[in-house]
DNA sequence: CCTACCGATCGGTAGG
DNA sequence: CCTACCGATCGGTAGG
């Protein structure tokens, strides 16, 4: 399938339907009708459902990726610089397309056989990244955590945990959100102000 | 329907079906085959797919509450004594049972009309009580944090997230587990080392 | 808890 | 992108 205009208002009225209703809880109809066109004339567009799902959390797996790639690309920062601004790539991926950040999140499991492998795969290799970053951190004594495989999973659910609640219409401005959230991150790796606490 | 022992098992196999495909995804074909019923059968026991999902649901939000209860229930503690019992108390009863757990997290959307507003105005409620544990804990000068609601969401999203990785037979005992996560959520209200950081 | 069955809807195809 | 249609499966009921 060639990525047209047309596939990609498909997908974006797909995300919404699989974010409210889930990918099972969605027909190919329902997303027809989101399009004002027949059920049957989608596959026009796309080859099954499932296309459309695997097409939206590549895409959104690839965008995590790409951004952390990119903020990960300063050779010369510190553990703390580069957790802050994994963070906010983080942050500004999921408030960039909050739908399709969604999808990614939560439906990456509908996908099946080789498809949800692989993506299952990428997602490990991402948190890997971030244990890393954590384990170096503590390492070059920067960070002082209890576990850092612990930490990279709590740091990357709260992260993930954007999806249920951000709005775009809501109070706060995305860059805010990225500014707190890489606030909250560093401080789950922090040396502590005071032993006896 | 009357609370036997067979509604409880058949709950039980629901959650599991309705953790792994998700409750749109799980039929009740499929529920009645891990029980090795016909499908019409389970209607001797259960009203509808919906009742199913809506007892499981219902209690595990109702096991939350309690826990919070118990871990609120010492006055004379103070903010982050119980902001740490309540971590533990979270995470205790999560990973008492991580498949209805993970029921309540992820398939509470799945009620439809007033069951699912009132699981909404349950969990709005939960939330609200952690903000407020935070703003007390600000108010007395034991917390510094940048927003207490940002934080909130940061730290009951990192809790939630625990349905989505956490394995009874993993490396990490519960207590540990609680005992960590508490860590990390006071990190996430602490007042800091040093303000040059 | 079973057999037999219901109408509705599912994802998808044929052929324009 | 449409109409017409496919077999399979859906949640649920009747009547034992």
């Amino acid at each position: 399938m060639v990525e047209t205009t047309r596939r990609r208002e498909i997908e974006a009225a797909a995300s919404s339907l699989f974010r409210e209703r889930g990918y099972s809880g969605t027909s190919v109809r329902d997303m027809a009708r989101a399009l004002d066109i027949q059920g049957a004339s989608l596959y026009a567009h796309v080859a099954s459902k499932q296309d459309v799902l695997g097409s939206i959390v590549d895409r959104m797996a690839s965008r995590y990726e790409t951004a952390a790639d990119l903020a990960l690309a300063d050779v010369a920062a510190g553990p703390a610089e580069r957790l802050a601004a994994i963070v906010r790539a983080h942050v500004a991926v999921t408030t960039d397309d909050i739908e399709q950040a969604s999808v990614f999140v939560h439906e990456w499991r509908a996908l099946s056989g080789e498809r949800r492998a692989a993506i299952g795969r990428r997602r490990d290799a991402y948190e890997h990244r971030v244990r890393d970053l954590i384990r170096d951190g503590v390492d070059q004594g920067a960070f002082a955590v209890v576990d850092p495989a612990l930490t990279a999973a709590w740091l990357l659910t709260a992260l993930n945990g954007l999806v249920t609640w951000y709005r775009p219409d809501g109070r706060i401005a995305p860059e805010t959100l990225a500014e707190t959230y890489a606030e909250l991150a560093l401080r789950s790796v922090a040396r502590q102000e005071d032993p006896r606490r």
